[in-house]
RNA sequence: GGAGAGAUGGCUGAGUGGCCGAUAGCGCCGGCUUGCUAAGCCGGUGUACUCCGCAAGGGGUACCGAGGGUUCGAAUCCCUCUCUCUCCGCCA
């Protein structure tokens, strides 16, 4: 969320960077509507005040005057009672209002409409020529039984699956090694509740907007299952106020999530690239409200995640998210894609996103400067390692003519010391 | 699931209708003092919105878990919800 105080001061600004986004936003119908409620909150005041000073004046008052005097009030507290019930009603549509207000993008956001014109900054790693026909994840699945999407879909439904043997150890493995990596650069590792309140995802920016993508339970318990640990440990320090010299806080959380894909029917079906439910490694970091300092810390966790996939020998791009590719909260976005031989090309992997305030501001998060103000903190995530698609990568790019898998030399101590998995291996 | 207790400022903890945005202690910040390992003394110390002011600063309003109600007036009375704790039951 934007600040209500900077939507009045740069009224063009927030309007053409929900223009460079194209999404739709009534900035005059907004500051029309504060002014409103501005207006009709001073009013208010002042008729609290006056109402006040005349209680007390009652209390002052002799036991024998005060029902006179009280007769009086009652006229006052109608007509306040009437102003405070339509202002709470305005107030609660401008909120509604602000919600929706997206964060404006940076400027080193490339323009464009959709994905097709993210702009690529930067590559890392020769995709493998291979001197045979490779196999992609599902015919390596079926090879060693390692995959089976057909009882996921009979006990789950579409999009879900089971991993088996090799490929469900070296799930654990691939998630493992990401998290100490990540633990030896100081993150501090949680294990974090996946089931959160409404509240949560409406402070991390996920709702209003998102809700079709949530699976929620029902009316005997208002959680929603979170699609990332983001929700859950960004939202860790909610309505608190905390000390500038706890900053930075850095965190990293392995957890399930979960996604209902609603309107992607028909695409990526096959296989493991977009289902319901994975395992994913998140970074997320807190710190003062510097944009130099929020950008030094997005460049930092985007290469943390370029470390972990250099260290698995997977090669990959990072793309600038283009203006109208970018989702409401951001202020600028990276995604990483790593090279999946089966899609004969990259596919998104990572996605690191910078918010400066707006998911802060949501969650009431702050902290005190050294000269004790109070300000909103920044926040920051990023992916270290997203289960499926990283073992899609991994066993895609490593087999051999047999449909063995070699392993990064970083994943053997997490397998048992194993270099290889497969059949003959 | 049953029975009970509770939720107050950074923390502990008073407050049962007007003198309470809230006693006190601790902590923290500033100052003073004393030669003795630290203590003592004095002062300050919530957040948000808003108005006035160039500013320093000052005024108003709201907030005592959340929401509603009673009342001229609510931290205090009533209702609903959330959460915490204790005991019993059940499950792991």
């Amino acid at each position: 969320m934007l600040d209500i105080k900077y939507i009045r001061a740069e009224p063009e600004a927030v309007k053409a960077g929900a223009a460079k986004k194209r999404i739709p936003c009534d900035v005059d119908a907004i500051l029309v509507l504060d002014k409103e409620v501005r207006e009709m909150g001073i009013a208010i005041d002042e008729m609290r005040n006056r109402q006040k000073t005349a209680s007390k004046k009652i209390g002052e008052a002799p036991a024998a005057d005060r029902p006179k005097l009280a007769e009086e009030q009652k006229r006052e507290k109608a007509s306040l009672q009437d102003s405070e019930k339509e202002h709470a009603a305005l107030q609660a549509r401008l909120q509604e209002m602000l919600l929706r207000v997206p964060n404006v993008p940076a400027p080193e956001v490339p323009e464009g409409r959709d994905d097709s014109e993210n702009v690529e900054v930067k590559r890392w790693g020769e995709p493998r020529k291979f001197d045979f026909e490779p196999r992609d994840h599902i015919a390596l699945g079926e090879l060693h039984d390692w995959i089976d999407v057909e009882r996921g879909a009979r006990i789950a439904g579409s999009r879900n699956y089971f991993l088996k043997g090799e490929l469900s150890l070296l799930e654990g493995a691939v998630m493992r090694f990401a998290l100490e990596r990540m633990v030896k650069k100081g993150f501090v590792p949680m294990s974090v509740p996946t089931l959160v309140r409404r509240e949560v995802m409406v402070g991390t920016g996920y709702f209003p907007g998102g809700e079709e993508q949530a699976y929620r339970c029902d009316e005997r318990d208002d959680l929603v299952l979170v699609g990332t640990a983001e929700v859950p440990v960004t939202a860790y320090h909610q309505d608190e106020i905390l000390d500038v010299k706890s900053l930075p806080r850095k965190y990293v959380a392995l957890s399930s999530c979960y996604r209902r894909e609603a309107g992607t029917y028909g695409k990526d079906t096959r296989g493991l690239y977009r289902v319901h439910q994975f395992q994913k490694v998140e970074q997320v970091v807190l710190d003062v409200a510097d944009p130099a300092v929020s950008l030094a810390h997005h460049h930092d966790i985007v290469r943390n995640a370029e470390d972990v996939l250099q260290a698995l020998e997977l090669p990959y791009r990072i793309v600038n998210v283009c203006g109208g590719d970018l989702g409401a909260p951001q202020i600028q976005k990276f995604d990483i894609e790593t090279w999946m031989p089966s899609r004969k090309g990259y596919g998104e992997t990572h996605s690191a996103s910078r918010f400066h305030e707006y998911q802060a501001r949501r969650l009431n998060l702050r902290y005190r400067d050294a000269q004790g103000t109070v300000r909103v903190c920044h926040t920051l995530n990023n992916t270290v390692a997203a289960s499926v698609r990283m073992l899609i990568a991994l066993i895609e790019n490593h087999q051999d003519r047999d449909g063995n898998v070699r392993l990064p030399k970083v994943l053997w101590p997490y397998m048992d010391g194993r270099e290889r998995i497969g059949k003959s291996s």
